[in-house]
DNA sequence: GTCTATACTTGGATAGAC
DNA sequence: GTCTATCCAAGTATAGAC
């Protein structure tokens, strides 16, 4: 099955299936080469640095990631449409451990300074998602007057990216669909107000 | 000046100022030990581990910031009181350099798992310390139908290690000023169609 | 490209003298 | 309580044979 991937793609598999599993502080050359079944002096041969392997895990998930979510916001008309993609793509992230990845590399690159600016490049394009998808939701509805979709949306990552660690800490996952029920309330609320002001 | 201080007071001290500018990464015993001017033996001998040393660092920050955050808040009578204090501590904990030693210590305690459950602790009174001030703010508005305080303080905790942490990485700390200014409108509005639908 | 072996560094922690 | 000296584990990374 896997035995005719490429090893460097073998590596990244292994790169994000440590980093899922024994999060950013279990994953060394050492720990992953050993899940992956293969040879420790392969990575640097491969990728150089550790760092380096761990941008390139970074883009590929975020790659595979973002058509998917580009598809599915592209059919969210309003804000209540925008909220149930929402639910629903942060409910994929977490079964699929893509959360977990991003908490673990966003908490690492603070423990690991040099990895910092990277990571804060590789978030810009979601922030930027995140904006055109709430720019197009509340066109031409009052909330537009209230506030910039660009503060909404780094509200929105920054938001995200907090319950991400909050959960990850005590495993508590209710809480994130707590949530969305008041987003969910928020939207509707938020329609009605609109609908009685036009 | 600091002479006098006892030893442990002194290592705290350095663990604070060496978590504030090296991070969790650059802080280790030897690194403390170092900036403090402290052999590092002393370290274990009076906290037995760096894990116990760190969460002993917290517990005096927050300490002290807790009692000046019950105070503030309990000025704030409605939800416009409470944005402008909120703004106020969030200028006076970046300034302190408070927001960078949790913001670490949270990063950190994914990549030190057993300090996940401990760190996780000491967050549940800040929530609630939010969760009392929200429930003041809305209770008797229509906001009160519409969410739960406690879901509201989750997500604000949230939102506030979001911030900190997009911003540690980044440095722009414009971001979140607009984030309150945001905030600002949104509770004129709220208090505008409270006053209208009375 | 892949392997073994190893150099080098840093960190947590302890033993034992003072 | 404080110091020096040291052990041990784990990490990144490279040299050199195959």
């Amino acid at each position: 099955m896997t035995g005719d991937r490429p090893t460097k793609e073998r590596i990244i598999d292994a790169t994000l299936e440590t980093l899922r599993v024994d999060g950013f502080a279990g994953t060394s050359a050492r720990t992953i080469a050993r899940r992956g079944g293969l040879n420790q002096a392969l990575i640097f041969y491969h990728f150089g640095t550790i760092n380096d392997l761990l941008l390139a895990a970074l883009d590929r998930a975020a790659m595979e990631r973002r058509e998917h979510y580009e598809e599915a916001m592209r059919d969210a008309a309003d804000a209540r449409d925008l909220i149930e993609v929402a639910a629903r793509l942060y409910r994929e992230d977490l079964e699929a451990g893509h959360i977990t990845v991003l908490s673990e590399l966003i908490a690492g690159s603070l423990t690991e300074p040099s990895l910092g600016p990277e990571i804060v490049a590789r978030m810009q394009p979601w922030i930027d998602l995140a904006e055109g998808a709430i720019a197009r939701a509340i066109e031409g509805t009052f909330v537009r007057e209230l506030v910039q979709p660009r503060d909404l949306a780094f509200a929105l990552v920054a938001l995200y990216l907090g319950v991400d660690l909050l959960t990850q800490l005590d495993g508590d996952h209710a809480r994130a669909e707590s949530l969305f029920e008041v987003g969910r309330r928020l939207t509707v609320t938020m329609s009605m107000l609109e609908d009685g002001a036009d």
